[in-house]
DNA sequence: TGCAAAGTAGAACGGTCATTCTACTTTGAG
DNA sequence: CTCAAAGTAGAATGACCGTTCTACTTTGCA
């Protein structure tokens, strides 16, 4: 893939997460990214494809925190999985979900942005759901909701106290929910 | 207080909050309130301080919730927090928390707004700190940060799964929280 | 070495933005 | 009734927006 092109998906990612999508110009990440704006316009159709294309792509980084622990068969794999989003939230996600603020800002236009970022949501609710059913806990859902709650809570509460400690009180928490649903 | 005044801050309430405070414009507010611009302008000085004069305006709105319900002294006062919360959430922020949203627009900006909105979220911290105080358990801090967690979380659930589900968890979730700490 | 593909700078376009201005009309209290 | 305060419509301003265009240069592979 284009060395340019990443270049561009990183700079407006960053811009877009620091300051949100309406907040940022393209004439900003064309500078920051250092690209001339053809460059821009030859990968990405659009300001609204290159919206679209960074959800993308940091839905797939995110995944990958989560994919790369859970599996790593020591704890219980939920309190992996609120670990590993700790992990984002740390490195890349200190600042709120910008998935939510996608839907959001995007909401009843008629492009695919907002349908990408509620993508992203139910994924990560369908997870926790499979995850409830494979450890047998079918009866249950209700621990893939309480999951997902503890993850956005986290989020949030990022922006508050930071990502350490939002992510140790999520974790306790989540411990707590294991503990009454087993 | 002014006629002209109020009806300006319902409809940038409303406007701001399905769309964001920087994808509405004041023409908009202006046609939908049915005013002039200059008696826009005579009352705000700026679209910036519009938008302070919305956070503080939904502030108390939703302060008038909590203190309504949570002084009725029937069940524990956090579950009847979380509860009045979620009664906020299903009538007037049915798609996620407007202040988190001005926390991140105008994240570095030389406006009073980021300040605003952050104060509103670390007043609600406090509060859960005092109510932990005055029910005796000084010593577990920690389940205002865990209420304050359920409660971020139930908003962002909202735009997921509504309003009436979210709150519901989150309630449930409560109980379990206060049934460790006591 | 040749040549197509990729990248370049920067101007130009039409649109929208927040804000200001002007000149006029309505309102309501004394 | 008087008259100041409040509200009115709408044009004007300058800045910035996303997008397109043009003409030029660099890059990397055959």
């Amino acid at each position: 893939m284009s060395i340019k092109r990443e270049k561009i998906l990183r700079t407006a990612d960053r811009l877009f997460y620091e300051h949100g999508f309406r907040g940022v110009g393209l004439k900003q990440i064309i500078k920051e990214a250092d690209v001339a704006t053809m460059t821009l316009y030859n990968h990405f159709d659009s300001k609204d494809k290159l919206v679209e294309e960074v959800l993308l792509t940091r839905e797939e980084r995110y995944w990958s925190y989560l994919d790369h622990d859970v599996e790593e068969g020591g704890e219980s794999p939920f309190i992996a999985a609120v670990a590993a989003h700790g992990r984002f939230l740390k490195q890349e996600s200190y600042k709120g979900c910008m998935f939510l603020r996608a839907i959001q800002d995007y909401a009843n236009t008629d492009n695919q942005i907002e349908q990408i970022a509620r993508q992203h949501k139910t994924k990560l609710l369908t997870y926790f759901q499979q995850l409830a059913e494979r450890k047998g806990k079918t009866q249950q859902k209700e621990i893939a909701y309480q999951m997902t709650l503890l993850l956005e809570g986290a989020t949030s509460m990022t922006e508050l106290i930071g990502a350490e400690a939002a992510t140790a009180h999520s974790i306790t928490m989540a411990r707590m929910m294991i503990r009454e649903s087993s």
